[in-house]
This record gives C-alpha cells, sequence and structure tokens, in this order.
DNA sequence: GTCAAGAATATGTGATCACAAAAATATTGG
DNA sequence: CCAATATTTTTGTGATCACATATTCTTGAC
C-alpha cells in the first residue's frame, strides 16, 4: 500500500471530441474497463484533472456519470473509488449478463443481414488475435466489440446501457483475476454464434450467447482467493 | 404547443439533504416520473436553477445523471428533453421489468423474513389506499415502493438500479396514458406474491410478479394512440 | 513506543464568470 | 405577405474561487 497512484490514463485519443467532458468520461471509463485504476485507491477530482490536464468540472461531471454506472462508488465521505465487488457480487453480474445478453440477442436477431455477419466474422477474428497474441485486455475489448454489434442492431435500444454497465462492473476485477491465470482455454462459441444468425435461429443464438458468457466465467475459478489477496492487501 | 413550463416541481422536501446536488436530482426525478414535465419540451439549466432557487451548478449535475439513466435525452444541439418513448420501446421496457424483476424478487426471496412480509403487507394496503382513492400517482409511486421493498432485501444489490431506470423510463409515458382512462382495473397479484413469499415458493413468486406487471401493461392498450396523439402535439 | 488531540493540508461542493454556439427575434429583399 | 439573412438573446460549457469538511500530519502525554 501507499504507493504512487500510476495508472497510465490512456489518451489514445486526442481532445478533439465534441466535449473535454465525452473525453474525459471516455478516458477514465476504459481507464477503469481495463482494470488500470486499483480498486479501493481513492480518485480527487483535482488530482484527475491535473493528470487529465483540465479544470476540475468535466472531471467531476464524468466522475459523476460513472458514478450512476455503478462503476465507481461515491463513499460516506464524498470519495470516490473503484469498488473492488464480492464474489457473490461477481457471480450476480454474470447472471445478469447472460439474462440482458440472451434477451438483446435474440430481439436483434431479425435484424442482422449478411453484410453485418460478414462485419461479425471480422470481429471475431480481431478477437482471436488479441488472445492469441496473448493481449487479454484487447482480447475482453474485442469481444465486448463483437457482442455489442450484435446488439445494437435492435432499433429499439433499451438493454444496452444496461449491458455496459454490467462490463463496466466487472472490468476491473475480471482484469485483476485474469492476470493471475495461465492458460485460457478458448472456445469458439462465436463460430456458433455465427451459424446460429445465419440459420436465424434465435434458441440456438441465445445457448451460444449463454454458453460464451459462462466460459469466460469459468475461467474465473479463484475469485474468491483473488478477493480476499485484495482485500487483505488494502 | 409553445405554453409556459407549468409543472410544479413538487419540493415537498426542503434543503435539508446532505448536497443540494442530490435535493435536486431527487426532485427531478420525481417530477419526471410523477409525469409533471411533458415530453418533448427543452428543460433549461438556468430555466430550473431559478425554478429551484440554486446555482446552475447542481442541475447540471442533476441532468447528467439523470441522462445516464436514460431518464432524459440529450440531443446533438445539447438540449435536454424528456424523451417521447415509441410503443415498441414501450413494450421493451415491460419484457425488461418481467426479465429483471422476477430475477430479483426469486433472488431475494431468501432473505424476507417474517417481520418484513407484515412491512409488504402494510405497503399493499397504501397501494390499494391510493387507487380506492383514484389517485394514480400515490398509487404507482406505493406500488413502485412494494416492489421495491421486496428486491431490496437481497443483500447483493446489482439489479435494483437498472430496474429503477426501466421505472424512470416509464413514468412520464404511463402517466399520460393512464390519464385517459376511465377504469383502471385492478387485480390483487400482491395478495397472491405475498403468499408465495410466506410458502416460500420461489416459482409461484416470480409468476405473480410477473402477473402484476402484465396487469400493469394490460391498461394500456391504446398505447398506440396515445402516441401518435403525443407526437402530432409536439 | 502508542495513541489521542490539534494544526495544517487536501478535497468536494456550490457559486459566478467568460465564451462560443444555438435559438429566437428582427430585418431586409422579393 | 413570405422567405432568407442578420442581429440579439439565450444557453451549455469550461474555468476559477470561496468555503466547509474530511484527511493527513504533527505534536505531546502516558
Amino acid at each position: 500500500m501507499k504507493e504512487k497512484k500510476s495508472y497510465s490514463l490512456s489518451l489514445a485519443n486526442k481532445k478533439d471530441f465534441n466535449n473535454i467532458n465525452e473525453w474525459v468520461y471516455q478516458t477514465l471509463r476504459t481507464s477503469i474497463m481495463c482494470g488500470e485504476i486499483r480498486p479501493g485507491v481513492a480518485l480527487t477530482i483535482r488530482g484527475l484533472a491535473e493528470k487529465l490536464d483540465v479544470s476540475s468540472m468535466p472531471v467531476r461531471e464524468a466522475l459523476r456519470r460513472l458514478a450512476s454506472e455503478s462503476a465507481v462508488d461515491i463513499t460516506d465521505s464524498r470519495r470516490v473509488i473503484v469498488p473492488l465487488i464480492s464474489p457473490d457480487k461477481f457471480k450476480e453480474l454474470y447472471s445478469l449478463r447472460i439474462l440482458l445478453e440472451t434477451h438483446a440477442a435474440e430481439l436483434a436477431l431479425p435484424y442482422i443481414s449478411e453484410k453485418q455477419v460478414e462485419h461479425l466474422i471480422m470481429l471475431d477474428k480481431e478477437v482471436d488475435a488479441s488472445y492469441s497474441d496473448g493481449d487479454i485486455v484487447s482480447g475482453s475489448l474485442a469481444n465486448q466489440a463483437f457482442h455489442r454489434y450484435i446488439y445494437k442492431q435492435n432499433p429499439v435500444q433499451v438493454c444496452m446501457p444496461m449491458i455496459e454497465s454490467l462490463w463496466l462492473q466487472l472490468g476491473p476485477f475480471a482484469r485483476v483475476a485474469l492476470s493471475k491465470i495461465e492458460k485460457y482455454y478458448e472456445y469458439d462459441r462465436h463460430q456458433e454464434a455465427l451459424e446460429a444468425i445465419q440459420q436465424r435461429d434465435s434458441f440456438a443464438l441465445r445457448r451460444a450467447i449463454e454458453a460464451d458468457i459462462r466460459d469466460g466465467l469459468s475461467v474465473f475459478k479463484n475469485i474468491d482467493e483473488i478477493y480476499h489477496d485484495l482485500k487483505s492487501s488494502e
């Protein structure tokens, strides 16, 4: 403990966003998602503002927005931290992923065209490429892109913000957990999903999505000890 | 069209909240939930700030928070409006209510004690009282309180923010739709839910919750025409 | 050495201001 | 009288400031 805040806040994109606001939000969001900010350490508005070279205003708004997405906690004393989620909560987040994502996939299915299937195949290749490079972070981001692209085809968008919130809450913990794993077994559930889409088989699509999510979960055999380690180290 | 903004912004509670921030948020939230703000009209930060007698700062943050809960839309030109949801979206919101609330109820069941069942019975009486008084707004708020009390017993809280978001999105439209209805058929699904809880029958509880939500939906036979009316009047 | 109390510092909150962009209003040309 | 342009007003955004509170550091007593 008592180490310098050393997360890099990967500002890949310049400040040519519409709002600085939005840029700060996206920067912090991906930073949390990729586990660059350790759970438990306090985030200060002024500190982040200085690091990002903006005033405190955009940081305040970004942090509040992240708080209402459950990506960060605001404690009683108004300190902002990335929460360390309990194993129970971790499992519940996965349950909700299955519940919402199978639902979203089924509703999106009628809207997925042949052209879009091709794009999905490309996205899937990026997932495989990242994982075979051993780049877990890009891998899970690419995996999210694959899932997001499916669900987004539904013109009625209600689930997506909720699913994004689930991903965001899982992000930091998943990152820590995955970093302690030697082998990452990759079953190709995406292939099953693509076949289900091409055959317009909504039930098969649900099964493929569920299996894909469960495969992801099955990697975390050690969440309990990891939780214990993280909790005691803070 | 072109009428004065005449919603009352029911400030039942004084500014003895922790933050003015929070007070503004709650005030705007209930105002939207109860349909006091007409869908489509632009909300201005300065206008709300003046009406609530605070600076623009808390209003800005409250509006952004509401935006990330999908309670308001921020248009491309950065104007904030309460969205008018389409009939398709309305139905999807109800689907998600069923999906998430049956799930939440099932998970909460093991944690509901006898004492808490008594409290639920009291909450149910308040629902009945409001509806028999013909007070639809208090009725649906009381109904929410009943459901919320059940789901909140689960110590692992992940669904609740999502469910609250669904209620919030349905609020303004439901209010308009209900105001055009003469008779409101009230089946007592709450009674069924209470019995299921007492018998620890999770499947029966799921059915009761689902039936309760479906009953609520069945009232809106006329959503399509109401949507059309609202859309053309703006 | 340990712990508690007080001083010093850091931090979140709310207010105000300047500026650019968007709406609304006024003006001009047909 | 109407449409297109110009002007004025309104509005959101980002920055800065003052203040109250939380946190941290220091000091002193046991």
